[in-house]
DNA sequence: GTTGAGCGTT
């Protein structure tokens, strides 16, 4: 497939407007969001069921539904449909609803035999449910295991199973818990003070770009600013234009080009925690130390 | 080329 132009309308009776294809056809959601601000997706009327169907976007970029885009018009798809629903609660009752969903998180697999392979991890846990992301954590200049690595699952089911029991991997017994950085502010409690705009990505990778970033955050709502620290330290921030995206995303584990990396509340720039903790009497005093504690494993004067 | 409680960078 070669490069096109697909007529994309803001409603179905709007005149369309013809924006381009990349090379291999795929047409980028940030195109679209050039023309539509804000646009967080594509939809179409399907000539055989009649009904609207939504276009496959992968971090970023929309895939045309058939062979080619055809000669169909392509209607823009905001997130204020959602936003509308989102306004009727507060970010409280929105943390709840996030998590009656019960979404996956990483689990950290305890005790691994050092031959243990990803592709091993793979096979074993595979025959609890469907598997979306193994790792097995190595040192870097050898390669050998630290006997240790991470797996996520795509149901949560699957992940209570593996939480509950003790798992024979390669001769040995291992574990399956929460990582730490699970009980950082995420456990806080639902009414999580901090609403800021903008959060903090841990565990990026150096091959991630800003506009990579960005096109992948843009799926949850309009992104304003993409930082990156140089040189590389292994964290971003990215800041919505939209408060409550920002903050239904803290405590996530999100997959960038198949890296897990985490969601969390971006520190205020010159930060005084005990002033922000004490604003809110009955949280344990330890937050703020656990707090600190993340501060100083990500040290950043950034925000 | 070793090890065995922990906590995720390339």
């Amino acid at each position: 497939m070669t490069e096109c132009y697909i007529r994309v309308a803001e409603d179905e009776n709007e005149e369309p407007m013809e924006i381009p294809s990349e090379e291999d056809g795929t047409v980028l959601l940030s195109t679209v969001a050039a023309q539509f601000p804000g646009a967080c997706g594509l939809r179409y009327r399907s000539p055989v069921s009649q009904c609207m169907r939504g276009v496959r976007l992968v971090e970023g970029v929309l895939h045309a539904p058939e062979a080619d885009w055809g000669n169909l018009v392509y209607v823009v798809n905001y997130p204020k449909d959602n936003k509308r629903k989102m306004d009727e609660m507060d970010a409280a009752s929105a943390v709840k609803i996030k998590r009656g969903i019960q979404k996956t998180s990483d689990l950290i697999v305890l005790g691994l035999p050092w031959k243990t392979t990803e592709q091993d991890l793979k096979d074993y846990f595979g025959t609890f449910g469907e598997v979306i992301m193994v790792q097995v954590k190595r040192d870097a200049k050898s390669g050998n295991s630290k006997g240790f690595g991470f797996v996520r699952f795509t149901d949560y089911e699957t992940q209570i199973k593996v939480m509950s029991q003790r798992h024979m991997i390669d001769g040995r017994w291992c574990d399956c818990k929460l990582p730490n950085s699970k009980y950082f502010l995420e456990q806080a409690g639902p009414d999580e003070p901090m609403r800021s705009r903008k959060v903090f990505v841990g565990r990026c990778t150096e091959d991630m770009t800003a506009d990579e970033l960005r096109q992948f955050f843009m799926q949850y709502g309009e992104v304003t600013d993409v930082f990156i620290p140089k040189p590389f330290r292994a964290f971003a921030f990215v800041t919505f234009a939209d408060d409550q995206v920002a903050q239904s995303l803290c405590g996530e584990d999100l997959i960038i080009k198949g890296t897990s990396v985490h969601i969390s509340n971006a520190e205020p720039k010159h930060n005084n925690i005990h002033h922000l903790f004490s604003n809110f009497p009955g949280r344990s005093p330890s937050l703020a130390a656990m707090f600190e504690r993340s501060q100083y494993q990500f040290p950043s004067s950034h925000v």
